[in-house]
DNA sequence: GCCCAGGGATGCG
DNA sequence: CGCATCCATGGG
């Protein structure tokens, strides 16, 4: 895969590692639109606009460093499916999601999102989040931003229920009113283990939501995010009938290691998008 | 009407 | 600790 950074463009040649639509219907990312051969992805108060054919991607923004990041480009794919192929478990999962990459999103942005996601589907995450968006978020003109902490803080717990977060009205409430914009950057400082502590003690977060916060918002790729699919997954591949997903998250983790991420992407956008059981 | 969705909080033993 | 139960809401 060929990079070339321009003022206000990126452009990918030989783009075998990089789908867009692969990377954008793996769940890892619930603001954007896709239309034909082209898409327009946002993050924060941000968008990127890309167009794509057989073998070329290109990407245009305003921020090309933050959208360079974004998508993960400064990482070799391809050494990492060389790695995973040959995984029994994940071959085929791994040559049907060949094109994935794994977001490095704004932590913020994620904790929010992923607070909504806890036993949601994902059509209705995207509403809740395009909905606190347009009604919080600030005007750029042809979109809205995602709402900063700031905004967030003035929201009530009926707006959040408005905005379809039913239940998880509440835990977000809580967890606006406490957060601050300091334990944010703070958190990016700590370890893996300080990070995880920290994001169970917010309402709304528990053992999979803060996997997923860490491996999508703050670059932590040896943790395997356990949800519904990959409880089918595990006890698909394994033959058990298992709902255990402490176990399975240990097992999965002690299995995949420092590509636990990649591995639990690949596995979950091949059984969702097949819709295996 | 039933089941499910990128689960978490709570209470009880 | 582990375990069961409850929790809004819309789509299939």
């Amino acid at each position: 895969m060929d990079i070339k950074k321009e003022k206000d463009k990126l452009i990918i040649t030989n783009s075998q590692d990089f789908n867009v639509i692969q990377t954008l219907n793996c769940g890892q990312i619930f603001r954007f639109v896709v239309d034909g051969d082209t898409a327009v992805v946002y993050s924060k108060d941000k968008y990127a606009k890309l167009l794509w054919n057989s073998n070329t991607i290109q990407i245009l923004t305003e921020d090309v460093d933050y959208f360079y990041k974004f998508f993960d480009l400064d990482r070799d794919y391809a050494q990492i499916k060389d790695v995973l192929r040959k995984d029994e478990f994940l071959k085929s999962a791994v040559d049907y999601g060949s094109g994935i990459r794994i977001i490095n999103n704004d932590a913020y942005e994620i904790i929010i999102s992923f607070i909504i996601s806890a036993n949601n589907n994902i059509k209705r995450i995207k509403n809740s989040i395009e909905y606190l968006c347009s009604h919080y978020g600030k005007n750029m003109g042809m979109y809205y931003a995602f709402p900063t902490l700031e905004e967030l803080k003035k929201v009530s717990i009926q707006d959040y229920r408005n905005a379809g977060l039913g239940y998880r009205a509440e835990q977000m409430f809580d967890t606006v009113q406490t957060l601050t914009d300091e334990d944010i950057e703070s958190l990016k400082k700590k370890n893996k283990d300080e990070q995880f502590k920290f994001l169970l003690s917010l309402k709304g977060v528990g053992e999979k939501v803060a996997n997923c916060i860490m491996l999508f918002g703050l670059g932590v790729k040896d943790v395997f995010p356990v949800d519904t699919w990959i409880n089918k997954v595990y006890n698909n591949l394994t033959n058990t009938n298992t709902t255990d997903r402490k176990k399975i998250t240990k097992e999965l983790t002690d299995r995949y290691k420092d590509l636990s991420g990649f591995a639990q992407q690949y596995f979950f956008y091949y059984y969702r998008d097949n819709n295996l059981k």
